[in-house]
DNA sequence: GAATTTAGGATTGTATACAACCAAACTGAA
DNA sequence: TTCAGTTTGGTTGTATACAATCCTAAATTC
């Protein structure tokens, strides 16, 4: 039993663990180093986070309603690999849900959001020059986000992150890490749009975006499997 | 301690009572026997089923999940209420995401689809006239359901799904049981529509649809009464 | 009598024990 | 060797015990 593991501060009842766990988890998948496919054992990952399965049950129940695990009735959660001819389906998903956000969210944002959502996108352009592929894809992920925000649709909003979580899986699987598209560029066209208030090139700039996006995708093959233990220990020892 | 309970036959490892359980809940919800803000303990729902607090508590996470169920932490968990305020966005985002599906299943639908349709509107009609509300209601919920199915994109059908069951709970709470539109006249133009593979039109009847169930909702009525203050404030002191 | 404290009961949160299950290695006969 | 059946190790599924927390209301204080 390998013991080069790490717990988490044995802390009582934190109130956040849970979401903490979530994060690490997605996190890595995020940044490819847990592969579409790979088992997530429940006992694994508890030892890893000083935690016990129940915790580590709840956050693979939520990972799989969110599309990013998928749970076999008896054998346990695994990384979802999508099949290519699923990807076209979300990106389309995307364009309808996102579309409709900048419709909605063109000239509502005030100076404040406008100013974060600037700074944001300068953050993601630094990730992206310094090739720091999981951290840039979650930052653009951020940005959706908080336009989704500016529509005032929570309901809405919801949907969308849904979608762009689980886009962002379906990237980190089908993307190049060389190649990956300048997407700050668009972001800040995105954001002009916004400010401008026209929701016609607003919606028109995002429809764009997306198809960006996916035409970036490598849709041919894939993929390995991993040692969860390696994974998780360089991070804080 | 009341023993009128009714458990489930003791089976062993049953695969779907949790789905059962699940949907049990559900029902009960959208029959209006449980009203919104009424609490839903771990330990009775265990025992009403026959089953420990595990499966109450997936269940009740996954009811959550979907919105219809809130969890506080440390608090346990109650049936949704929804705000008046908040209804607008729900009805909105339906119109975005079952609209842009009208427009993608319209021509699509083989004639099989076709008439499983006309046949569950049938159906529905039958539950409307003999005044059983909930599962009118969730027969409509079905042919919603259904009509998502057509438009051949999983991620959308899946959005479409998780509005349209949120916003039953939201109909449950606020429509007038008598009142209730004729929900199935619009439903048989809107199969019509898809038949003909008219994409324009099949799209406005749909937002039309959407408006006329938003309409027939007494917003006015403030029927969430959990806010004790809310309902004492304009009384004398 | 009103406000604060404190005790009790009820409910949720987490860990753990054990049963059920699957998959892959093993056995032995054709 | 090959194929059924069997065993075994590891993993998931469920129930339960106990700890932490919250809510109610009685009790104490002012």
């Amino acid at each position: 039993m390998a013991k080069a593991t790490k717990k988490s501060t044995p802390e009582k009842r934190s109130p956040h663990q849970e979401q903490l766990i979530y994060e690490r988890i997605f996190d890595v998948i995020l940044d490819h180093k847990l592969a579409p496919g790979a088992r997530l054992t429940e006992e694994a990952l508890g030892e890893i986070f000083g935690v016990s399965r129940t915790i580590i049950r709840r956050v693979l129940l939520r990972l799989s309603h969110e599309g990013v695990v998928e749970i076999k009735p008896n054998r346990g959660a695994s990384v979802t690999s999508t099949p290519v001819a699923d990807v076209a389906q979300f990106f389309e998903a995307r364009r309808v849900i996102e579309g409709a956000i900048m419709r909605m969210a063109a000239g509502r944002a005030n100076i404040y959001e406008i100013d974060d959502l600037r700074s944001l996108v300068a953050e993601e352009k630094r990730y992206y020059e310094s090739r720091t592929r999981g951290k840039g894809l979650r930052t653009s992920n951020e940005v959706h986000f908080r336009i989704a925000a500016l529509a005032r649709n929570e309901p809405l909003a919801d949907m969308a992150r849904q979608l762009i979580s689980r886009t962002a899986l379906i990237i980190a699987q089908y993307q190049d890490a060389a190649q990956s598209a300048c997407a700050y560029c668009d972001h800040a066209a995105l954001i002009d749009a916004l400010e401008a208030g026209d929701p016609d090139k607003a919606e028109a700039l995002m429809l764009e975006h997306i198809g960006h996006i996916h035409s970036t995708l490598h849709l041919s093959e894939e993929s390995p499997a991993v040692d969860l233990f390696e994974i998780f220990s360089d991070e804080q020892e």
